[in-house]
DNA sequence: GCAAAATCATACCAATCGGTATATATTTGT
DNA sequence: ACAAATATATACCGATTGGTATGATTTTGC
């Protein structure tokens, strides 16, 4: 890995948790060289603007949080705990999840629908990937004879877990309350296990 | 109604859709004084500063909102059918809602949760209070017998569906997809059915 | 180990930021 | 209708914004 490279990662590093809490208008150059240690010269000789950090950093959000389920999704040997993976693990890594500056989609897609194109379109390949990844692991449960419950529609059932996961995440993170977190887990689980 | 009066709700009026797309530090001065047409010297004349705009439009967004669902919640005589308000509301009027830049409690809420403590603590507020509400709805239904299923949570119900609701309309949002909040809304509709 | 290439720091840019002092225009109560 | 009070416009403030030109310093390939 060259120097540039190097560098190139340890910028994304330090300013990943910046964007996620303070948002893309409220993430200033200043604030990237200052969480950095580097200037803007040096950030500008790696980076063509802004964006490109931005957009960077969202990446990187997205596949740490990625990486964590992917690795305990794996060990499963079920569809069915594939699916619990998520609320388990929403449950378990919420306070690590809150000192990053919580869940990158749900930020990033408030702030980037109405205001940033480029963000935007990121943040809608990554909803709809993960949606067809759990509809996936959803019909893959039918196919293995897990799942028999009448009329299952794997695209609205995914969505649905992804609604309760994002909306569960805000609610816990603008009460401060990890509790509330935990009880919006068991509803997703019940209807995981519903599925049966 | 004083002059002073009018103009502060004129200036609330024209504003509040605007910090609801751009958000908080994403809405200017000046991006306020152009959407109003009036100065600076007749904005900071009603306002003490910035904050008091945007605190006074995320009020305003919120009543907007609280409002239709009031009125159509008091049309309802059984307490499954004012929950079921919910669903069908945000179903209809979700083109509607997205020109006013989508929910304020979602947008406000991933804004301000690591960046604007009084923000922060409003949208708090609105949460809680709603929770409350529909956990009322649930306790007088299970009451009037109209809820029978075993062993309801109230709070983490109502927790539940405000989820599935902020998430929804978060998914719908970024992706541009009205269908795909009326999907996950049918999610929604069966959770309640369920209660019975 | 040395020259070419890339990285990084410094100093600067115009534009915009939120906010204010002051003067003018408009409401207001009488 | 008139004077006091209030609302609004103009012009300005220092600070900060994202971004760049340039030169010094490292890293790189040979």
């Amino acid at each position: 890995m060259s120097k540039a490279e190097r560098t190139k990662n340890f910028i994304i590093e330090k300013t990943a948790p910046l964007f996620n809490m303070k948002g893309y208008s409220g993430t200033s150059m200043s604030d990237i060289t200052a969480a950095t240690g580097l200037t803007k010269g040096s950030i500008y000789g790696n980076f063509e603007n802004k964006d490109e950090v931005a957009i960077a950093a969202f990446k990187f959000n997205v596949k740490e949080l990625q990486d964590i389920f992917a690795s305990e999704i794996e060990k499963q040997t079920t569809y069915k705990d594939k699916l619990l993976v998520y609320p388990r693990l929403y449950s378990d890594y919420y306070d690590l999840l809150v000192t990053k500056g919580g869940c990158p989609i749900i930020n990033t897609a408030t702030e980037a629908d109405d205001t940033h194109p480029v963000l935007r379109k990121k943040v809608e390949n990554t909803i709809l990937a993960w949606k067809d990844k759990l509809a996936y692991f959803i019909e893959q449960g039918i196919i293995a004879g897990e799942f028999k419950a009448k009329n299952i529609d794997s695209e609205k059932t995914a969505l649905t877990i992804i609604a309760i996961i994002e909306g569960a995440v805000m609610i816990a993170k603008i009460t401060g309350n990890s509790s509330k977190l935990s009880n919006i887990m068991l509803s997703l689980t019940k209807i995981i296990d519903d599925l049966e």
